[in-house]
DNA sequence: AGATAGATAGTAATAGATTACTATCTTTTG
DNA sequence: CAAAAGATAGTAATCTATTACTATCTATCT
């Protein structure tokens, strides 16, 4: 036909699929995601994506690890390159922003694998990266309240959990306006007040 | 057959299949919840749905409608009965932490349907609901700064996005462990470092 | 290099299950 | 008895997954 390959190699195909996928989380509801539509943002048949991927599980389990490397991985960035807890704190917070600035369809697809009732794999990775970060925070938290940038009476685990709400409550809003966008914007503003509470601020 | 009548008035029907949907939306994912699944914890045939709505659209409408009678109903009375702004707004905190804890479901088939495309009535009420607290709360912040009760500087935009996720990170936080009665559990420390951040704490 | 064999990637069609919704008949209730 | 409420048994649409077949790529062997 065309002078274009037409087949692509698998692990390709794979990295492609989850595009799709997150693309399409930010359009719609997550769990409403059907092969068909996947296959049809790739420009595939349906049936195809069943050469790469045994099953759908196997596709969102693929996500799921596509999402814990990228996005721990920007955050031990962060972490390890600010001065101090605090900045470090502040470091984690915009790159999560900019991560789901970037993927409005991630968070969601976390929130709704985790509702998800019985014990299905995705579920699993989605709970044990959140608890992964959560101990990131909790590390960083500590860490503050030992070189007095932050109360010495926080609760770490509360203030880990508020750390969490506060982007959960940007995404919110974005999706109430329908403007990510807003997102962003709205960031350094709830994080003033964040950061006020945690003790890190004149 | 036995004693017991097997016919219900149609808004005693009404009100309990609302009832039967919230709880489900406690144990699955809202958009996962189906005719059947509604009938059959009412003990019904899933036809049977279909003589009291038109269409599972009205069910979930239904659902927005009580749960924004319920919610705001509770809140604007907290709202009345604090002496001050920053006691409402604890007020309406508890109330909130209260309400969630007593159905968990809620908060996700708000979230749920946030995240639908097009412009379907269901979403539109939980947008409209969620407006309607934003103003509430952004009216206390107002009326709280007024009086001195919480920061001069404070953004009262952001206070109340800020306000919604702490109770959304508390939601994510009992997904996580799998445990509803944490959201109320952790509620003081979280609500503890949100008030400090606002301005009202010592 | 050029032919070719085997693996890889894709299509089209469809099976089997599940969904919201409906048409018809039966039971209950006032 | 008549109207409301429910049961039964459908329908059409949609979803994941599979099957039978085809196209493309890649490595080997003379």
């Amino acid at each position: 036909m065309n002078g274009r390959s037409r087949h692509l190699p698998a692990d390709e195909r794979r990295a492609a699929t989850v595009e799709a996928v997150v693309g399409l989380a930010a359009e719609q509801n997550p769990s409403d995601i059907t092969t068909t539509a996947i296959a049809q943002r790739m420009g595939l048949t349906q049936g195809a994506l069943f050469r790469h991927f045994p099953t759908k599980d196997a596709i969102l389990q693929a996500v799921m690890s596509w999402v814990t490397e990228r996005l721990l991985g920007r955050v031990d960035k962060a972490v390890e390159e600010a001065a101090s807890p605090a900045a470090a704190l502040e470091a984690v917070f915009m790159t999560h922003i900019d991560f789901v600035s970037d993927h409005p369809g991630v968070p969601r697809m976390l929130f709704g694998e985790l509702q998800r009732p019985g014990e299905t794999l995705p579920k699993r990775m989605a709970q044990t990266l959140i608890r992964h970060y959560g101990e990131r925070l909790h590390t960083l938290l500590d860490a503050g309240k030992a070189r007095g940038e932050l109360h010495a009476d926080l609760d770490p685990e509360a203030a880990a959990t508020l750390f969490i709400g506060t982007v959960q409550g940007l995404v919110m809003q974005s999706m109430l306006a329908d403007d990510v966008t807003r997102i962003r914007s709205d960031a350094p503003g709830v994080f003033a007040i964040y950061l006020r509470g945690v003790g890190a601020s004149s």
